[in-house]
RNA sequence: GCUCCGGUGGUGUAGCCCGGCCAAUCAUACGGGACUCUCGAUCCCGUGACCCGGGUUCAAAUCCCGGCCGGAGCACCA
């Protein structure tokens, strides 16, 4: 199996499906894991240096480990082997006609004037574009297919094409290109690749490369092609938009809690297991599906709830004051339902409460989570330390002492402000429950603690 | 327009190749109840689908034909 993106952009929610359904094809066959980084055009679809390495990391986030990395531009000299050899079998010739001439014999049918020059020509040709004798779009080379053939798309396509560009892998030691569809091709019979599975834009890819190995007579890998995956909450995002917004500040960087960059899940502290669930779920299916991010938060619910610490935090704040608090005490909350650990606050008379929780139940009787019941206002009134019955009035919120109040924000898809509790602070990096809030991974701890918006 | 592919509950998905065991699987969402001194967590219960029309057959989600809808490709991008 293998996976075989372009670096011109970090890997996306996209790229991980790549990697998982090849990655847990190949673990459950025991078969290789191949990476092959398809960076073979310096302009258009330009490689980005430092994504080569963000896609390995990613790839092992994931939970795979690729047993080979290929880097298709390093291996050019390979390509221009192979298309001597299939020049010298008379099945690909240099073509001098521009797009827009090669556009109309493709769909009258016709041959062009260049397909039958003859192989010595052709390879004269060949070895002057290598040279560099040629300019940029002078001269392409062509895989003889079939100029009849009913779907246009498959009729005579380009394997070669000069691009004088500087590469941001390679440099300028090339100035002839292979295409995806020949690289691939050659790549793929190379490394041994029994099965291919990817997205159906490539489809036509394997019509156009069996012409290859039909003359050099290699069978083609098995292939299944998925449909598109369409989430709801991210709308149309390229990596070029991505990029334009980040010039222009709309976004921090490519880890924007609110991009769908695996670098990004990864800050919101994403489990890669959650992202591996959510997509084997999905299967290799043929038709498009469009699915809401919810099922992927369901996923990663169900492994971070059960180890996610709980905490208080208080955001859009407001003070109150319990006048006639008795006694101020330490009370003992749950950490964690699950692992029985537990957390101190002090129950004091001046705490902070939510607004939201101030304006709803003003005037009424609530239960200060764990500590005591009170009639809310700004100067509220004690009414015991006991929950009784104040429960089934269903009124009991969190709050933050005073004094153990810190400075806080949540970015991200979600965002607020406000206070969180000083015991969050012993699980930075981790991802935490604030209570009645959402799930959020405390990021960093100063004056002011940031944590980023995981999921509900 | 040409070539190819697909259409199962709100959303994904299993089943389709090799017709009956499918009054259709699982997950998620939604509704209700229980539990809990948070909750969108947990536990129960429930709602809800084979695109349409013909045909073949004792029998069709499954096979055939037509229609409708959706998608992909038709680049010197990947």
């Amino acid at each position: 199996m293998r996976f075989a993106p372009n670096p011109n952009g970090p890997p996306t929610l996209g790229s991980a499906r790549g990697i998982i359904v090849n990655g847990e094809y190949a673990r459950m066959y025991e078969g290789k894991y191949i990476i092959r980084f398809d960076d073979t055009d310096p302009r258009t679809k330009r490689p980005m240096l430092e994504a080569y390495e963000w896609y390995l990391q990613d790839i092992e986030w994931l939970g795979y480990k690729p047993d080979e990395v290929i880097y298709a531009s390093k291996r050019i000299p390979i390509y221009y082997d192979y298309a001597r050899k299939l020049i010298e079998m008379g099945k690909a010739y240099t073509c001098f006609c521009s797009q827009a001439e090669f556009k109309k014999f493709r769909d009258s049918g016709e041959e062009c004037p260049h397909r039958n020059i003859s192989v010595e020509d052709a390879l004269e040709v060949w070895d002057r574009m290598l040279e560099g004798d040629y300019e940029e779009g002078e001269v392409v080379l062509r895989i003889k297919t079939d100029m009849k053939h009913k779907d246009p798309a498959i009729r005579d396509w380009v394997a070669f094409r000069i691009i004088k560009e500087s590469h941001p892998l390679v440099g300028d030691k090339f100035v002839v290109y292979p295409t995806l569809d020949f690289e691939s091709a050659i790549e793929d019979h190379l490394l041994g690749i029994t099965h291919i599975i990817r997205g159906k834009d490539l489809i036509d890819s394997e019509r156009r490369q069996r012409y290859i190995y039909e003359y050099f007579g290699w069978e083609y890998p098995i292939t299944k092609h998925w449909g598109r995956v369409k989430i709801f909450e991210f709308g149309k995002l390229s990596t070029s938009s991505i990029r334009k917004d980040i010039e222009r500040g709309k976004y921090q960087g490519w880890d924007d809690p609110r991009l769908p960059t695996l670098m990004a899940f990864r800050r919101r502290g994403f489990e890669p297991e959650a992202i591996r669930n959510f997509f084997i779920s999905l299967g290799v299916g043929e038709n498009d599906v469009s699915i809401s991010l919810k099922n992927l938060y369901a996923e990663n619910r169900k492994i971070v709830d059960a180890k996610a610490n709980r905490y208080f935090f208080v955001w859009d704040p407001v003070k109150i004051e319990i006048v006639d608090l008795p006694e101020e005490r330490e009370v003992e909350l749950p950490l964690n339902p699950n692992t029985g650990g537990k957390r101190r606050l002090k129950g004091e008379r001046v705490v902070y409460i939510t607004r939201d929780d101030f304006k709803r139940l003003k005037g009424k009787v609530v239960r200060l989570k764990d500590f005591c019941n009170i009639l809310l206002d700004e100067k509220a009134e004690f009414r015991g330390f006991e929950l009784g019955d104040v429960k089934k009035g269903k009124n009991i919120i969190h709050w933050l002492p005073e004094s153990e109040a810190v400075p806080g924000k949540v970015v991200g898809e979600n965002e607020a402000e406000g206070f969180v509790e000083r015991n969050s602070v012993r699980d930075v990096g981790k991802v935490v429950q604030f209570e009645r809030f959402a799930f959020c991974r405390i990021e960093s701890v100063g004056e002011k603690l940031t944590a980023v918006y995981t999921h509900p």
